[in-house]
RNA sequence: CGGGAUGUGGCUCAGUCUGGCUAGAGCGCUGCGUUCGGGACGCAGAAGCCGGAGGUUCGAAUCCUCUCAUCCCGACCA
């Protein structure tokens, strides 16, 4: 392509709107637009991207032996109804009317649509296992769109959904997805880790997060450096030594600790460490309060609570009328001793004994409690959010803290929605069974914004040539030049002849500008045809990774070409 | 939905508190000239009913009321 007749508007300066890198430089680098809040036109190079990053998942999905298929945006209500989902996915779910007054909605997802399409058309353990997925445009009406594609209501998402007979086949399914995975994450040239995470609302026995790895991730990740341990924080368990017998204590004892109400005050005011206190954090699960119990410097992790409960929805914090109402006393003296609500303690707390805790009453505090005598304490289990320093639970090593950007997400189904769709087969022995399902995820538009996220310096975007709209740029400073001109349109050919994606810079500008221009594409080769090398009998090159700066003989040009190809690509991590 | 902020040429912003001539700047855009290896310079231009509606006033970008939109922080998620 020719940049004189191509359609990439760059700015110098970064619109208000954005706030983070991969937003700022698609949008300076004339790759989107927006149109209204959360949804963005993709003008000629960010499609290009789009499209590399949709072209090595199909590759990948097909190599996995999953189908591709299309499936409607607009779904009917009914389908919803009947998955129980209509009445529980709230706002996120566009709906609307029709003119025939059918209520509808614009798809989020598609397990409704897939699971319907697969119970009218497979009846026979014969058809199984199939994996069946599509590439297209889904729509969430986010609470808060935000970061351009990072966070967008409109966005481009790989879904696949399998089908199986049994569990060992589910399983196979899985793991051949986990594994799909993995590959298409290696061939976009992306940091990248499989943790282990937290099924979430769409339910589900297991699953795994796909993270590229950035600073500006929001998810936090543990990852073992000695084994493949690997987890979000939210899923992530707290090891914990055995609970053995404790020392007895004496006798709890009320001590006054006036206006002291974070454990902080509290360890500072009574001179004992934060880990000698507990801290009690009431919550309101399902319109009910409970209590959960961790040691003074740890904190709750709410998704390990949430599922011990087995909440159906959310769970909050109690505001402070509601802990005066459940504790008599104001916020930061709840304690569990005497309290009238279920008490749930994180593990940790079953290893010592003589802890200082609320004493429910205002300016109060209890000495020497011992949660076993004192307290009436549900359980004893992990509910406690890893820390830095925390082991491995899989080897021991010190776990290491980082940050992700959930780009892919597998989840074991189960019988869920078959059974909610009664989407059945019948088995060797004739008995009607229901299918077995697998979903897996991937943010397509998200992985072009979180590859800029993680590959991006001052310059500007900084692609992986996978990824990368076009994976050489050709910049010929002499536009006006036969000579130079003859010889871009050489090698211009050359590399077209190759399968090279290259962009020809044949503007009639200065060549700062040029220059500029482009590194905020982010062309992983740069290769430069000016007066001062043409007559020396040389084309300049530059590797936008590293920055480094070369020269190459135009005698021979294409296979000096090739290998210094190849050496930018190995130092991406490609083959 | 709760909290905070912002809406002025295509983009980034000044002007608003302390109403007052034809509403400014830089970048970008058009034309001409000079330039030409890391976002050049000069000259000449085009381009804004100051987000919208109502009000106060002799007079409103500026003050008041309402409204819409966008962005940031929280709950949600590929």
């Amino acid at each position: 392509m020719r940049l004189s007749r191509y359609y990439a508007p760059t700015l110098k300066e970064t619109p208000a709107e954005a706030e983070v890198v991969s937003h700022k430089l698609l949008l300076r680098a004339g790759m989107i637009r927006k149109l209204t809040a959360g949804i963005y036109t993709y003008l000629p190079l960010g499609l290009k991207a789009l499209n590399n990053v949709a072209k090595i998942v199909r590759e990948e999905m097909d190599r996995a032996g999953a189908l591709e298929i299309l499936m409607p945006a607009v779904q009917p209500a009914d389908l919803w109804k009947e998955s129980g989902r209509w009445d529980f996915y709230g706002r996120e779910l566009l709906r609307f009317v029709d003119r025939h007054d059918r209520e509808s909605c614009l798809g989020p997802t598609h397990e409704e649509v897939v699971t319907d399409l697969v119970r009218h058309e497979i009846r026979s353990y014969r058809q199984l296992p199939v994996n069946l997925y599509q590439i297209q445009t889904k729509f969430r009406d986010e609470i808060r769109p935000r970061f351009g594609l990072m966070r967008g209501r409109e966005f481009v998402m790989k879904d696949a959904y399998s089908f199986d007979k049994d569990d060992a086949g589910a399983d196979a399914s899985y793991w051949a997805m986990y594994e799909a995975y993995a590959r298409i994450f290696r061939r976009l040239g992306l940091k990248f880790r499989a943790v282990a995470a937290d099924s979430g609302a769409i339910g589900g026995s297991f699953s795994h997060e796909f993270m590229v790895l950035a600073d500006t991730g929001e998810d936090t990740i543990v990852a073992c450096p000695a084994c493949d341990y690997g987890a979000n924080v939210e899923k992530a368990e707290a090891i914990c030594p055995p609970a053995g017998d404790v020392a007895p204590c004496p006798a709890a004892e009320k001590i006054a600790t006036p206006g002291q109400h974070t454990v902080e005050e509290v360890a500072a005011f009574l001179k004992v460490p934060a880990t000698s206190v507990v801290k009690t954090l009431l919550y309101v699960a399902d319109g009910k309060t409970v209590a959960a119990l961790v040691r003074g410097d740890r904190e709750l992790n709410e998704v390990k609570f949430k599922n011990l409960l087995d909440a159906k929805e959310d769970i909050r914090l109690a505001t402070p009328e509601e802990v005066t109402a459940a504790t008599g006393a104001p916020v930061g003296f709840a304690g569990p001793v005497g309290l009238s609500l279920p008490v749930y303690a994180d593990r940790e707390l079953a290893l010592a004994n003589d802890w200082v805790v609320g004493a429910n009453a205002a300016d109060a505090h209890l000495l020497h409690v011992d949660l076993g005598r004192d307290a009436k304490v549900v359980s004893f289990t992990d509910l406690r959010e890893v820390a830095p320093g925390d082991p491995c639970p899989k080897c021991g090593a010190l776990l290491e803290f980082t940050k992700g950007i959930e780009v892919g997400h597998v989840f074991k189904l189960g019988l869920k929605y078959s059974k909610a769709l009664n989407a059945t087969f019948l088995d060797e022995a004739g008995k009607e069974q229901f299918m077995i399902m697998g979903c897996y995820g991937i943010g397509v538009s998200r992985i072009v914004a979180s590859a800029i996220e993680q590959n991006h310096d001052d310059g500007g975007i900084v692609f992986p040539p996978t990824i990368a709209p076009f994976e050489a740029a050709l910049i010929n400073l002499s536009p006006k030049d036969e000579t130079a001109c003859a010889k871009a349109d050489e090698i211009y050919a050359a590399l077209n002849a190759a399968g090279i994606e290259t962009l020809l810079d044949d503007r009639d500008e200065r060549p700062g500008v040029k220059f500029k221009d482009a590194d905020l594409m982010g062309h992983p080769i740069q290769l430069t045809l000016g007066g001062k090398g043409l007559a020396r009998g040389i084309v300049e090159t530059k590797d936008r990774r590293s920055g480094e700066k070369g020269e190459l003989p135009l005698e021979g040009f294409f296979e000096a070409f090739t290998a210094w190809r190849a050496s930018v690509r190995e130092g991406w991590g490609l083959e």
